[in-house]
DNA sequence: ACGTTAGCTGCACTCAGTGCAGAACTGCAA
DNA sequence: TTGCAGTTCTGCACTGAGTGCAGCTAACGT
């Protein structure tokens, strides 16, 4: 990420102003009674401003590339050569889940918070989640041509992403427990486990998972 | 079905004019094209009145609960008593997409192209499969108490649609062939039966992963 | 036949998002 | 430093989704 002309930086400052401006505003007044003038004037720039930067105004709930696909994809790229597809697709999310601020990060909370509560919200969240799942299915697809055909490989891709999905949807639904990272993790780990039991036998060689 | 009076009779005609009005003028001029106020006027309502019939522009496309959902909840009440949470989901599932009239109808038809073609109507279909999945998830874990907590529930249930899901999308990624209603049932009859072949052998130990 | 209630509709409004045109600014070179 | 070129910012006018309200019409129960 490195910004080399004053344009680049500054935009790059504006931008971050604008995500800044809306999680205070947002945590404060709630997602519906805070509209894109109020982000815009805010962050100091006009209100037609806010819309080249991100098309939509719940696209300012995630700024980030998600960071989980792009794990991802890497480890398909670098893969062990004994390595079947679902271990590849473990290891991704077991590295993702312990270095990343995915789940503990300020917007992070607010975005998990607000994709249960606001339809809107949840709607893009999972369209991303939808695009980022398609991606990695692709890769996949590309990388073991001999174990999946396209279709396989979309619903390898879809397993796990919609076991993790499905056990935080349950994990937040009864008591909402937003503050705890722990249990995120924990629930992330068995969501996994569940998803890849039944691909781990066809997997090729039996999966070793360390620690 | 049993509308007993006028009103009731009178109200569901309308909301069927709805329906196929939109249908008509999305098929005809496509969705972003076609306007909430051109619905109401070729079924011969007031632009208000159509709020109090869907809540979204979107809704009109899903006038239907998912027909995979309700069947899924009656396979889990009517389940064998040897069979196992992972068993029952997969028997469902297959059944629906055997028996999937409403996938190949005129509505679903439309409805499966705009969901690929148009971003807010992704959205809203997304949600609404979670909320048919949270829905399997909660009888799934009051079905099997001693074998499912809540958050397992939902991590079975979302690989399961996950996977039917990622294959399905990866199925129309390639050759969307929406004009020939046979080749989409045997194609997404083809597609469910990959996402399931993992599960059909191993469904018969569930996973409890203790923690 | 009559009061009650549910549904229909127009009106005025808010807000998200777009197209356009001009102003302001940065990058670059003379 | 100045001037030119390309980019970005911003106001303005507009469309379309969705809501709240108030008055009207039509079906309901008695």
């Amino acid at each position: 990420m490195l910004l080399v002309s004053l344009r680049e930086r500054k935009r790059e400052r504006t931008r971050q102003a604008i995500v800044a401006a809306a999680a205070d505003l947002i945590e404060r007044n709630g997602y519906e009674r805070t509209t894109v003038a109020d982000i815009a004037a805010a962050a100091e720039i006009g209100t037609r401003t806010f819309f080249s930067y991100f098309p939509t105004k719940e696209d300012v709930l995630f700024p980030e590339a998600d960071g989980r696909v792009r794990a991802t994809l890497a480890a398909i790229a670098g893969r062990w050569p004994s390595e079947g597809p679902a271990e590849v697709l473990v290891r991704a999310l077991r590295e993702a889940a312990a270095s990343s601020e995915d789940l503990t990060g300020r917007m992070a909370r607010l975005r998990l918070r607000l994709m249960h509560e606001v339809p809107a919200v949840r709607g893009r969240g999972l369209q991303i989640q939808m695009d980022g799942q398609r991606e990695i299915a692709r890769h996949l697809a590309a990388a073991y041509p001999s174990d999946l055909d396209p279709v396989a490989a979309g619903a390898l891709a879809g397993a796990l992403t919609g076991a993790v999905t499905g056990a935080l949807q349950a994990l937040f639904d009864d008591p909402p427990r937003w503050e705890d990272p722990d249990a995120l993790r924990a629930a992330i780990e068995r969501a996994t486990t569940i998803a890849l039991a039944p691909w781990a036998s066809s997997a090729g060689s039996p999966p070793t998972p360390s620690r």
